[in-house]
DNA sequence: TTGAAAGCGCTAACAT
DNA sequence: ATGTTAGCGCTTTCAA
């Protein structure tokens, strides 16, 4: 079928070793000979076995990516940028959507280890006992929690202060004028960012004196942004939150359109703070004024650092890198 | 390091091949000592090499992905169905992302040859001589193009009609009592759903007699359908179109940005017509009418094909298969 | 500077 | 029903 090393030595009249050491350009070949050897190889269309080659030197190039929901806006430029570091350093990506399915997550999570894998890289956003000691019994796996972390094991996490970055977001909704803040996000995992935006919160209602009467907590997508809002203002029709602050872009886009579909204006009756500053918050009307993490940069240097854990580039360590934040103004929150 | 079939045999005092036997489920083992074995593997935390299985048996269960841009609407729903049903059937995706760079690609294919995948998903947007000619030289891999077609290479494709789909869209608008309609989308590289769209329009304009004096072309991105509006709309000041047809969703929220930028209002200055039906249609306001395909059966489907092809469960052909479309009909247009 | 041969972890043909 | 052994395509000692 497709042409290996020995038809090229058997072309060049040389074993299989010299075709090896030529087209792995070890020194101890003769010039000339590297010369006929890569020329029969090219002329014979050869390419190298990476199986073969990943089976003898236990190193496949391959990063497993663990992902919540690939289609939604912030997960997927993440990706993007994790996809661009990987294939830049020469490294492909096996991508494992969970979608909320923790069974499928280490049904993945086992084949990323049957493949050996290289490392793998966490961005989801909730976990169980059993997925942690898994986890754990792959330890000798290189791993990074990008934009999570997780409880017990023993790895590097790449984030923001989300704690911080929601306190800052309330302290800019209150310094706008606004005392009626209503929160939506994600439900209380245990160390996920769902958690810890809801901590800042909560410390920022507390340092304002804002009461906490309309907070709704689900998941971070927009269908349930425009379900949770849908509940406020039904349960509120009386004494309304002025804004709204939700836990994700696609959270603040489903708050959006409810105010819109129920006819009120954003920003002048309600106005909507987002978290991410993903491509959906430019591409709404009005604009969304969101917290801005560096999505970008966070997936590129993880899969950077990643990789420079499993080149030994760096020693093994369990730090927490924090990327900084800030408060993206749009046109969907304004002075009140 | 890890626990290999070797150690689980001395530690059950039987040959590797039993091993091998057992784990595998195939007949003569004695249950006995399967159940054994079966047992010690699970104590020894053993799981199977793939590396050396794939090795072996020439079958990686690896399929390769090629996507033009993951971060957008259309692609990553497409591949989240596409991922949806490889994990279904037990197979892994690698994912290579091109925006737009036939280089990126080509280096891709190349990789997947040395990775030795079973099969290459193509849902690119664009492509040249010498990628065709690289892609001719692999055609012992089994492939399938996804959402678009490739030129000279044998194999099957899993489309939408997108002539007939512009041409319906265009007719709906018509009928819709416009007669100044402008068309976005993108350049007219061949064997793309850019180039079916747009003809599709064409013999809609001339059947219904449409004067083609909006037309813009350019990439399927949101950033160029606000360009290319923007570039219409100041050019006919005195002579707007009543509206607009672009060719994905993604460019009809471009449009459909800088309309309301502009100081119009969408649908009544301006209706616009999308297409895809991709998520992002649904979550704007006013939401778009857009032309529909089944965006995650189309995926899903290629995938299951082109396993089935893998599998030699359907003979090799070149068949063209066809998805139905229809009109999405929301907020964005009305009878005029 | 080159070749011969062992072996990565596993399956499968052959032997018992 | 179980064991022995060859070999998948390649790299890497060791020997020449």
């Amino acid at each position: 079928m497709s042409v290996g090393i020995k038809e090229v030595a058997k072309m060049a009249g040389v074993s299989i070793a010299t075709v090896s050491r030529a087209l792995n350009n070890e020194k101890y070949v003769n010039e000339e000979l590297r010369k006929k050897i890569l020329d029969i190889a090219n002329k014979l269309n050869y390419e190298p076995n990476y199986m073969a080659k990943s089976l003898l030197k236990r190193k496949t190039n391959i990063i497993g990516v663990v992902v919540s929901d690939i289609a939604t806006s912030f997960f997927s430029t993440i990706l993007k940028s994790i996809e661009r570091c990987a294939s830049e350093r020469n490294y492909n990506i096996m991508i494992c959507n969970i979608d909320e399915d923790l069974e499928k997550e280490k049904k993945y999570l086992s084949v990323f280890k049957q493949m050996c894998v290289d490392g793998i890289l966490l961005t989801h956003e909730q976990s169980d006992e059993s997925l942690v000691a898994q986890l754990k019994a792959m330890s000798h796996i290189k791993m990074l929690a990008c934009s999570c972390s997780i409880k017990d094991i023993n790895c590097p996490s790449v984030n923001i202060d989300d704690f911080k970055a929601s306190y800052d977001a309330i302290k800019y909704i209150y310094q706008c004028g606004h005392k009626k803040i209503a929160y939506i996000g994600s439900n209380l995992h245990e160390y996920t960012v769902g958690k810890r935006r809801f901590e800042g919160v909560k410390a920022a209602f507390l340092n304002y004196g804002i009461k906490d009467e309309y907070i709704k907590l689900s998941s971070l997508k927009l269908a349930d942004g425009y379900k949770m809002t849908k509940e406020i203002l039904n349960e509120h029709k009386n004494n309304m939150p002025t804004a709204i602050f939700a836990g994700s872009d696609e959270l603040a886009v489903g708050a959006l359109n409810c105010i819109i579909d129920f006819g009120y204006k954003v920003p002048d009756d309600i106005a909507i703070v987002g978290f991410d500053n993903s491509m959906i918050s430019e591409h709404v009307r009005p604009s969304l004024t969101t917290v801005e993490q560096p999505i970008e940069e966070i997936g590129y240097f993880s899969v950077s650092m990643l990789i420079d854990m499993i080149e030994n580039k760096i020693a093994l360590n369990n730090n927490d890198i924090i990327f900084p934040h800030k408060i993206m103004e749009r046109e969907s929150c304004r002075k009140y």
